[in-house]
DNA sequence: GCGAGTACTGTCACCCGGTGACAGAAGCGT
DNA sequence: ACGCTTCTGTCACCGGGTGACAGTACTCGC
């Protein structure tokens, strides 16, 4: 939760923390990948860091959020992109365009991201964790659509709409995290495409493995 | 995992049974109605049925399992009604009729099912546990579109399309938990038309409070 | 430099979900 | 009667998660 602001310098006053979010964050990764996500238990985690059981689940409320931190904070973007974007432009088109601006990741951030979404789609209980986490990134959707149709947040087609975005965005993430053979926004760009054309026959037998 | 046959009599062999994962799951959606999921621990139902905690264990893998017992097994229908769907019917509209088909409740069971759905859009804890058990759904749903569309299962296409179907049925789902005006079928259907329309502005306008 | 206040930290105790091992109970067939 | 089978309870144990509380290490004002 406290997001320590990198440019500020850090006259902080209490005592200094003696890890962070993104340091937890980091040896949770490499941990989970070298010997698995329920072979390490919290306590490794955090002895590693240097701190305590109890000072882990200051900076994460579960052991499975641990990987979840940096999504998390780019819901707003998306959320800022869709309220600037064009009122003429269909809905559809809206989110897609601001999807796939929020996901220009730079080339060095790209083995861990890829390392990352590995482990959330493999893992069962990191893919239940997901609920929680894509649930904002969801409610960004359904306003927008509630917005731009001029119904309810809580009627049916906002949030069918919002749903079935983030369920295609999530077989992109997750195919392209499985291959290695494309940018993530060609997967992306592939998955709305279709969905904004009804998933017709014609175009989803187009491709033979989607994207290359 | 005992399917216990309804038809046979019961020419069992070893010790009866103290319970049923029926049973179980009936008292637990009434403990968890009256006084919260977090606030009921499993001894209590357990208690309640007579049982060891052990043996709940037995029954069912998780506590936020025991809800899920009538779902488990209706993804079998599903799967029969895609495989004898005519081959000339577009992806979108037979997983569509399928769907439908296979939503069709007695009006006694209703009330249950609609108190059965509301903890599990409610809880985050159960929310998060849908995730395995809407897992054999939507692979029945991408069987299918991979192979009418002759594209493998693990292919981009056919795992969006599963998804965002799964995803516009929770939405339907949900919202007619929450909502008592109309039969389910109702919100499903309108749900996935809008799907197979590419959730396109002219369609999702539409109506003021979607279905009534 | 010194106390006050602040913001972290560790320790401890506890609850509950979940699991493996094992022995006991209660039915069946012969 | 006996063995086999199927279910059961008891026990011990692990790990995730939480509340309470004391301790530590800074900054600030004096």
């Amino acid at each position: 939760m406290p997001a320590d602001p990198v440019g500020k310098a850090r006259p902080r006053r209490g005592r200094p923390r003696g890890t962070s979010a993104r340091q937890l964050e980091e040896i949770a990764l490499r941990l989970f990948t070298e010997q698995g996500f329920h072979e390490t238990t919290v306590d490794q985690i955090a002895a590693v860091a240097g701190v305590s059981r109890r000072t882990f689940f200051r900076y994460y409320d579960a052991k499975s959020d641990v990987l979840w931190n940096e999504f998390d904070s780019e819901v707003e973007t998306i959320r800022e992109l869709l309220a600037g974007s064009p009122e003429d432009l269909p809905v559809l088109e809206a989110v897609r365009r601001a999807v796939l601006a929020a996901n220009h990741y730079r080339a060095e951030d790209v083995p861990e991201l890829r390392m990352r979404m590995n482990l959330l789609s493999t893992v069962a209980e990191l893919a239940a964790s997901a609920t929680r986490h894509y649930d904002a990134w969801e409610r960004a959707v359904i306003s927008f659509v509630a917005r731009r149709t001029g119904q309810a947040e809580d009627s049916l087609y906002p949030l069918a709409v919002g749903r079935a975005v983030l369920a295609t965005c999530r077989a992109a993430y997750e195919r392209w995290s499985a291959r290695a053979d494309a940018d993530l926004t060609v997967y992306l760009d592939a998955g709305l495409r279709a969905l904004a054309a009804g998933f017709a026959d014609e175009v989803i037998v187009g491709e033979p493995e989607g994207v290359v």
